[in-house]
DNA sequence: ATAAAGTAGTTTATTTTATAAACCTAATTA
DNA sequence: TAATTAGGTTTATAAAATAAACTACTTTAT
């Protein structure tokens, strides 16, 4: 292939984006990311599920005060998948 | 949405592949598109209906000598969308 | 001359993905 | 106490990507 493939669990709208904030921001709740992204919860929940299962981000889980709470941080192999994704993209993008 | 949309058409890593190449080449035709994206020729030929579908190249089916030949070109509207594409994505890859 | 293999694709079927709609549980407000 | 809101998850549907099978013809070998 003269173009490198694009890791196709970065290769999603919403999943980049998802990435993409979480690199500058460190860490964020559920309804950040929403709000941030414009996703509906349901899509949203699903695809932290596939980073989460990827590797990509840690996700946690736990009450603040009597509210659920959501917070995903970015790990190493996220921050090094989405930096190679980077990379290749960029070759499809400058002929 | 904090992140443009992408145009779903051309956020597809094969159709996003070719794009790139007649971009720079200016016309390909079939198989040398095959060749340089590595893609099936099913693949290729349901990617390449879409993008003259949607008016981003123009396909010509001719016979050279014996052997039916495919040849493809870009049009304005892809290279605008191309362009347009490339300004969101840019969005999503430097935070 | 004819069978086998190759070229240039298209069509159909299958799998994967994205997305929306419906649902759940608990808390708050009227 | 009944409705609404918050914060999600699960299930169902629609759209996409991909591979496999097929078509139609040409070239090569026997």
């Amino acid at each position: 292939m003269a173009f490198k493939a694009l890791d196709p669990l970065l290769h999603s709208q919403l999943r980049l984006a998802v990435m993409s904030l979480l690199i500058s921001v460190e860490s964020a709740d559920f309804v950040y990311i929403k709000e941030q992204t414009g996703a509906t919860a349901g899509n949203l929940s699903v695809q932290l599920d596939k980073l989460s299962t990827a590797g990509y981000i840690d996700v946690n889980k736990h009450f603040e005060g009597k509210k659920p709470k959501t917070t995903c941080k970015v790990t190493q192999a996220g921050l090094d998948a989405f930096e190679s994704y980077v990379k290749s993209i960029q070759q499809y993008l400058k002929p």
